[in-house]
DNA sequence: TTGTACGCGTTATCAT
DNA sequence: ATGATAACGCGTACAA
């Protein structure tokens, strides 16, 4: 039913050249009579022009794509939000890519996508990092090397990716100093007088996650404090709750600092639900500044997920030599109601009233 | 830098048939060592199939739209991820719309969809219903006529659309009864014992706040309770923590029902840090089975979101005549955590012990 | 201002 | 088993 451009033009009593040129954005002149006359042959005949036969002629596809863990995982969600708002405007279209952070999955997709003559692609997580001592380090180094290459292959192309965050191929990077968030956070908590503080870390391997732990142990060490409970994480709510179940058992901690939001509210929740008074006894802190976290009043430490997806965007679609270097956005410390300054250590359980120490008021 | 086909073909020395027959999935019978041939001369010019150019002679795209409200909405990150999932194992692309709700944004998409030949789309919110008396009513009506006017036309060029709430055009739905939930959640916290329970809607004009508005009115009517306390949400979690906010000046209700899962978790979430104890106090319930929704244990009814994702897509890519007609999937109340037994009234703030009176207690 | 004709990269038909 | 070649629907020199 989808009337093909000569349909409109043989209805016209025209050539298809000047319908092409009617209906579509050509700065070619066309009489206004003719342009009346193919305007409404189009409209006969219910004309789509089809953007297939567009991008083969035209070599741009207006398809952009976005490489995420989980497009349920906020995180991704709001990043590709902001591309999709940027990609929406220009009339593009925008690929979801699901890959669960499996190495293979983004490699299927990025070719799948160069397939497509996608304009360009979206890594908007980190990369799996080279394992220490790993039994599958054989496999995970190939699979990088071949993740790599292709993206070489790709880029070769003509095709603009852009990474959110370190990745082991080169690339345009619209990234955020994950270690200087996490350090800037934990001094935050450590500033508040907390000296025993855990942390809840992301997915072993994952780039982002390391970044984030060694900011964390960076600013415990110049604290002074020791930075030995750290609890595996996964970046999502069961995570936090898992570990926060297993804290309310013993004596609490002075806080708790979690590798992402989702699994600080988490662990907020969850305290919470157990009875514990947030952030009378313990404070936590997340790190991200998801969406709901200013719902929940949890203090974070905002990387704008939306801005660096639109910004990643628009320099797909700016195809213009903006190729300028890295992007590294600033990060900004978000202070919320979920952590306050210690109390004495004795008023926890027992609420019994008991001077600070010097030490302790101290900074 | 993509070899084409020719440019292989070329290197191999065989015509452009041979190489296509060899390197995509074609039935037809090359010869071992050709086959071969034309793979190394493939692997050596980087060829990536031009998936555009085999849309265009093939008239599959393999590409399928999906239209949400906002893909940061849990709701629709999970359909769409049901989606993606059947999508991408059948090498399909996963396009993601987001419109706020907005027609004349649907509208827009819709078409693009249509140029790019998407072999199908899927709704996956409600839609406007006719609103009752609005000054905005006569414009509302057109883009109501259009989208379904456009619907229309992409459904005779053989685009396939299913729905996944009730929408006021014709196309394959995948459902659920959201009415019937509505009421079986309302009906549930009733049979607790709760009387004076407050409910919080989704978005006006949506066909999906009126259906779960319906459900819960007609529960509280077949309870003989009254359910004149309707506070209007927009389906967020700023909605729900508003409403709880002005719940916790005065008196507490038995309950709160929410339209959905977010603005249900933000009556819990601020309820509960205003010091009220839920269920102990007041319960609270939702609607849809979020996936955080298990975490925090929030009583609701199960709308299976990811599953009516993935059979929507299902249906998209087996073209077959399996064009049956519409399914309602069925859904479950899933009792939990945030709901209770009606404690006696007298003993929420007071704490002052009052005998269950035998009407409360009945049923 | 309008029309002609070629090419974009593939698949499919028909010979060979 | 392999090879020409005609579409697919459109943009765009180039010609008129």
């Amino acid at each position: 039913m989808a009337g093909s451009l000569a349909e409109v033009a043989r209805r016209a009593g025209v050539s298809v050249a000047t319908a092409s040129r009617a209906l579509n954005g050509s700065r070619h002149p066309v009489s206004d009579e003719i342009r009346e006359r193919i305007a409404l042959a189009a409209a006969e005949v219910g004309y789509a022009p089809s953007a297939i036969a567009q991008a083969l002629v035209t070599r741009k596809s207006r398809i952009i794509g976005v490489i995420v863990g989980d497009i349920v995982d906020p995180y991704f969600a709001e990043i590709t939000r902001g591309a999709e708002d940027v990609a929406r405007r220009a009339g593009y279209l925008t690929i979801v890519c699901n890959t669960d952070r499996a190495p293979a999955t983004e490699l299927a997709y990025l070719r799948l996508l160069h397939d497509y003559r996608a304009e360009g692609v979206i890594f908007a997580g980190g990369g799996q990092v080279a394992a220490g001592a790993g039994s599958a380090s054989a496999a995970q180094l190939s699979e990088g090397a071949q993740l790599s290459e292709a993206v070489e292959s790709v880029r070769a192309d003509g095709i603009r990716v852009v990474s959110l965050a370190a990745r082991n191929f080169e690339s345009m990077r619209v990234t955020v100093d994950d270690r200087a968030a996490s350090y800037d956070i934990t001094s935050y908590v450590c500033s508040l007088g907390h000296r025993r503080v855990c942390y809840v870390t992301g997915p072993p391997g994952l780039s982002t996650s390391a970044a984030r732990l060694a900011g964390f142990q960076a600013a415990m060490a110049d604290a002074g404090l020791s930075a030995d409970e750290v609890h595996p994480g996964e970046f999502d709510f069961l995570s936090g709750q898992q570990v926060a179940l297993r804290l309310v058992g013993r004596p609490l901690p002075d806080a708790v600092i979690c590798a992402n939001d989702e699994s600080a509210i988490g662990v907020l929740t969850t305290l919470r639900q157990a009875g514990v008074d947030i952030p009378g006894e313990v404070s936590v802190a997340g790190l991200d500044d998801t969406r709901v976290s200013r719902f929940v009043d949890l203090t974070t430490v905002s990387v704008p997920m939306y801005e660096r997806g639109a910004i990643a965007a628009r320099h797909i679609l700016d195809a213009g030599p903006s190729a300028a270097g890295d992007l590294v956005l600033p990060h900004r410390l978000v202070p919320r109601g979920t952590t306050a300054r210690r109390r004495s250590s004795g008023s926890k359980r027992q609420r019994r009233e008991t001077p600070l120490t010097a030490a302790t008021e101290a900074r």
